[in-house]
RNA sequence: GGUCGCGUGGCCGAGUGGUUAGGCAGAGGUCUGCAAAACCUUGUACGGCGGUUCGAAUCCGCCCGUGACCUCCA
């Protein structure tokens, strides 16, 4: 019996802007596409949260039975930079300056990009397009909205016609801009000669002469309009109509906004049913940014090299943060935030080894377990409450250390079903792994085990100046001994 | 300037028209030779000013603070 039947998950839908129930429109299948990082630089902290959040989309859709072909791009055709920067390309920038091939500069941020989401745990997606490999798709699409008479050709450009669009249809309704007001506020900007109006956006663009990215079209040499390559490959990997598209709210508008625009004009439907946005990370309250010197990448995090950080963060501590606030909210980052996380996350996970060696009792003790079950999925079928999930989980963690102090009790089916249930909300659903269980090898093993049988026989002599060296020189070394009524226990801790 | 969002206790962060969020930190206790871990108990709260209501931190208005976006920039 698939979970899902009896799971009413219930999520945000940006176009609505209001929680609506998840139906599959061909259950068990769900198509799922999310926004993926444009590779010019390491993966910073920005890129976490839709990676996380959405992972956990993944997770828990997958958890409730059905079967989900994610789909997350790479963004590595390079698209053009607002600031000072008379408008060069990221990407063509990025290589110049590191004297670079630009596919040399995509393929290491891709793998940059790669390796800190398998640190996070960040599942990967079931399939990883790359705009640049999709050109040919891009521009059969940007001829269908030609056809259709949606955009103009200009110069060897072409444009999609926004106000034509709209007279049709519905330019805004996803961001809530209003066309008129966006036409009255536009900044004169230099380039934009060619379009009819302000509010146009570019579906083919020319190349300049020094533009390294280029491919040919029947427009002209030139390179792919930037929303373009979401529309293109969400519909040839997901079809033309599809479940859900997330990404940060920061792309909402224009980016989504266009996206619709795109697939209506193209197809004459909407091809998204739900739009999910995650909130932005602020670092000690302020916006990340380049210019205000708090942009933290994760390596940095990881390694705790960056002036801000007082310490580094495991990937875990990051993903156990970023799941403790709900995706839709902003989340602040901050060195005693991060800390806390870190501590919470290592009460939960040995929880998860006392459970594993709990012992059931006779009397059925005071976990309802039924109960749990209910306020978990509940938890996760209202909008993927995942901070709710882990206040319960806190919650059962009391009731679990109790029982295996000898305070509580639980029955052999129930312990049973709590593993299960704990176990899979932990690992599965939350994709939280005990990264603290490093390799220690066999050799270290036993020498510890050895050095603390010895000072178990120490402390029967009441030598307590020899036992506690030990001890304190152990955890000089990171080793934490806790001691036992018969015995001991260790662990190498961070 | 425009649009949208947010403002909860020492820190982070849920939630709700009248009843405990949770974590971290703090205080007291149990256990322990001492620790650690665990468990028990415990304090501090809803930006400001008005309004609606029997009752609002939860709804409405204004103000203040803060964040995102504002056309080729995740």
């Amino acid at each position: 019996m698939s979970k899902y039947k009896e799971n009413k998950l219930y999520i945000f839908n940006t176009l609505n802007r209001k929680k609506e129930v998840f139906q599959a429109m061909n259950p068990p299948h769900v198509g799922m596409y999310v926004c993926g990082p444009t590779v010019y630089g390491d993966p910073h902290l920005g890129h976490a949260r839709p990676a996380v959040t959405f992972d956990l989309l993944f997770r828990y859709l997958k958890h409730l039975g059905y079967k989900v072909r994610y789909v997350r791009n790479i963004t590595d055709v390079g698209h053009l930079e607002s600031d000072a920067d008379e408008g060069e390309d990221k990407i063509l920038k990025k290589a110049r300056l590191e004297q670079l091939e630009p596919m040399e500069v995509v393929q290491q941020y891709t793998n940059s990009y790669h390796d800190s989401m398998a640190r996070l745990n960040v599942l990967p997606p079931s399939i990883e397009p790359r705009a640049s490999g999709h050109i040919i798709e891009q521009q059969v699409m940007a001829e269908e909205i030609l056809e259709n008479g949606y955009a103009y050709e200009s110069n060897g450009s072409l444009y999609f016609d926004v106000i034509k669009y709209h007279k049709d249809y519905n330019y805004g309704r996803l961001s809530g801009r209003v066309l008129e007001d966006l036409i009255s506020n536009a900044r004169e900007l230099e380039g934009q000669e060619e379009k009819r109006n302000s509010v146009d956006f570019a579906l083919w663009k020319k190349a300049a002469p020094a533009h390294i990215m280029r491919w040919p079209s029947k427009w002209g040499e030139g390179f792919p309009g930037w929303h373009l390559e979401c529309s293109a490959m969400s519909s040839k990997y997901l079809g033309k109509r599809f479940d859900i598209h997330g990404g940060g709210m920061d792309l909402l508008f224009p980016h989504h906004e266009c996206e619709i625009a795109q697939s209506v004009a193209a197809t004459g439907k909407d091809a998204v049913r739900y739009w999910m946005h995650n909130n932005m990370v602020t670092i000690n309250g302020q916006k990340m940014g380049k210019s205000l010197g708090n942009f933290v990448t994760l390596k940095e995090l990881f390694t705790g090299s960056h002036k801000l950080l007082e310490k580094s963060y495991s990937p875990m501590t990051i993903r156990f943060f970023m799941l403790q606030a709900h995706y839709g909210s902003t989340l602040d980052f901050s060195n005693e935030a991060l800390a806390a996380a870190g501590k919470g996350l290592v009460r939960l996970m040995s929880t998860l080894k006392v459970l594993d060696r709990l012992e059931p009792g006779g009397a059925p003790g005071s976990l309802d377990i039924g109960e749990f079950e209910k306020k978990a999925y509940g938890a996760m079928n209202d909008d993927l409450g995942s901070p709710q999930l882990i206040a319960h989980l806190f919650d059962t963690s009391r009731f679990i250390n109790s029982a295996f102090a000898g305070n509580d009790s639980i029955t052999a089916g129930d312990l049973e079903r709590l593993r299960h249930l704990f176990g899979s909300f932990v690992s599965d659903v939350l994709g939280l792994t005990g990264e603290e269980d490093r390799e220690i090898g066999g050799l270290v093993s036993k020498l510890v085990d050895l050095l603390l049988n010895i000072r178990l026989e120490v402390k029967k002599k009441k030598d307590f100046e020899l036992s506690d060296r030990i001890r304190d020189e152990l955890a000089s070394f990171g080793i934490e001994v806790r001691d036992k009524k018969d015995g001991f226990e260790w662990e190498i801790k961070g």
